[in-house]
DNA sequence: CGCACGCTTGAGAAGATTCAAATGCCGTGG
DNA sequence: CCACGGCATTTGAATCTTCTCAAGCGTGCG
C-alpha cells in the first residue's frame, strides 16, 4: 500500500456562471451580481484514480465540489488500517469543515478519475457575508453529508457482509441502474463495509456464482438489482 | 418492546437571555436586540427516560436543544430492529433537518430524564433572515452532528465487540472520568454497536470479571479508563 | 404469589478472520 | 516476443467471534 501521491492537473479557472452542474452544487442559488464578489480564483482540477485531493495534515483552506468521478473520505485508524466514512459523487462537496476548523477531518482520495472545483474558504466566507442566498445551499450540503453518513451507519455497517455488500452495490448502481458498475479494490470495499478484503473477495465471488452480479470487464459488473435487493433485506 | 409514548412535561417558556448553557447552544452568539425577533414561544420541556421527543412521522416544525440528559436518534430497519445513529448530550441539537425538510430523518428518544428547548423552525428562519450571527453557530451544530456520526462510524462500528464496547464506555465517561456511568438497556447498547443484546451482555460481564468496569449500582458502573483504552486499541 | 420483563448463561451453528499458498494480471527489461 | 517481478485477487483450512435459540435467574409490580 503506497502513500497516495498528491497530484492535481490544472484544468483552468472555473466559470461558475456557465457551469453545467451548478444546479447540483454550492452556488446553485447565486445570481449574476453575486459572482462579482469572488476575488480569489476558483480552480478546476483533475485527479487520477488513487491520488489524494487533500490530507488531514493539509491546512484546510478550501472546500471541494466534485464535478465528475467518485471521491472517498478516509479515516485512518490507530492500527494503520483505513475506514472509508463517505463516498462523494458528482454534485457532492468535500471538506466543508474547512469553513469552521483549520484542519480537515479526513483525507480525500479519488477512487476514479475525478474533476473538482477548489473553492477557497475566503470565497465562501466573502459570499456568505454579502448574500444570504448561499446559506440555504450550504445547509443543504451539510445535510447531504449527514445523510450519507447515516446511510453508511444504517446500510453499510449493519447485518451480514452479504447484506452490506448488496446494499453497497445497489447504492453504486442507483444513478444508472442499467449501466455497469466499476468496482474498486477489495481493500477499499472492505474499508467501506468494515470487513477484511478476503471476506469481500469471497462474497463478490459468491454474488458472481449466484448471478446477482455479472462481470463484463475488469472490475466492471452488471448488477441484478432485484436479486441484490432480495439479499439486502433478507432476514 | 412497547412503543415509546410521547409525553412531554411543560416546564415553561425558555428565557434564552439568561440560559445557563447558552454558550453551548444554538443562540450563543445572539445579542440582546436579536431576541426581539423571537415571536413564537420557545418551550422548555421535560421527558422521562424512554419517552419519545419526536418521531419520523411527526411534522418537522421544531429543532430541539438538549439542556440536560441523553437523547438517542433511532433509525428503524425493515426487519423491525433499531439502529442508534447518534447520541446527543447537553448542548447538542436534534432535528436540524427540520430546517430543510418537512419530516424528521429519525426518531428521537430520551435515554435518561431529559430537558430540551423546543425551538420552532419559524424562529430560526426569522432569526436567520435578520441576523448573520446565527449562521456560524448553525454550521457548528451541523458539523457537530457530522463529527458524532463519524465517531459512530470509526469507533463504534469497527473492530471486535470488545473494542467497540470499550470505546463506547470511554465516550460515555469522558465528560466526567471519575463519575460512574449509567448504562442503558442491553438492547440499546446493542443497537449502538450493531450487535445482539446477548453478545453485549456477555461482553459487559467479561469487563466486570476482568475489572475494566466495576458495578456500583443498578446499571451504574465505574470505568477503568486506562484498561478500557487498552482494550479499545489492542490489535 | 405469580407474572412480565430485562438480564444472564449455555450450547451448537453460522459467519468472519487469519495465515498461507496459488493464481492471474500487467508492465518492464532482456 | 517472452520471461520475470510485483501486486492485487482468489481460494483453502483452521480458528475465533458472533449469532441463534433456549432455558434459567432476578426484580418489581399487580
Amino acid at each position: 500500500m503506497r502513500a497516495p501521491q498528491i497530484e492535481a492537473a490544472w484544468k483552468g479557472l472555473a466559470a461558475c456562471q456557465t457551469c453545467g452542474i451548478r444546479h447540483l452544487a454550492l452556488f446553485a442559488d447565486l445570481q449574476e451580481s453575486d459572482f462579482a464578489h469572488i476575488h480569489t480564483p476558483i480552480e478546476e482540477l483533475r485527479y487520477e484514480a488513487g491520488s489524494q485531493i487533500y490530507g488531514v495534515d493539509d491546512p484546510a483552506e478550501a472546500v471541494f465540489t466534485v464535478r465528475r468521478g467518485l471521491v472517498k473520505l478516509v479515516h485512518l485508524q490507530h492500527d494503520g488500517t483505513q475506514r472509508i466514512v463517505r463516498l462523494i459523487r458528482s454534485g457532492g462537496v468535500a471538506g466543508l469543515e474547512a469553513l469552521l476548523r483549520p484542519g480537515y477531518a479526513h483525507s480525500a482520495v479519488a477512487l476514479q478519475p475525478v474533476e473538482v472545483c477548489r473553492i477557497p474558504v475566503t470565497v465562501v466566507q466573502r459570499l456568505q457575508a454579502e448574500t444570504p442566498r448561499l446559506h440555504f445551499r450550504l445547509m443543504e450540503k451539510w445535510h447531504e453529508a449527514l445523510s450519507i453518513a447515516d446511510d453508511f451507519l444504517t446500510d453499510l455497517s449493519v447485518g451480514s457482509v452479504r447484506q452490506r455488500l448488496a446494499r453497497l452495490l445497489l447504492l453504486l448502481s442507483e444513478e444508472a441502474p442499467q449501466a455497469p458498475v466499476r468496482l474498486f479494490s477489495r481493500e477499499d470495499l472492505g474499508a467501506i463495509l468494515a470487513v477484511t478484503l478476503e471476506t469481500t473477495s469471497r462474497t463478490i465471488a459468491e454474488f458472481k456464482r449466484t448471478g446477482a452480479i455479472r462481470e463484463v470487464g475488469y472490475n466492471l459488473v452488471l448488477c441484478d438489482r432485484p436479486a441484490l435487493s432480495a439479499i439486502a433485506e433478507q432476514a
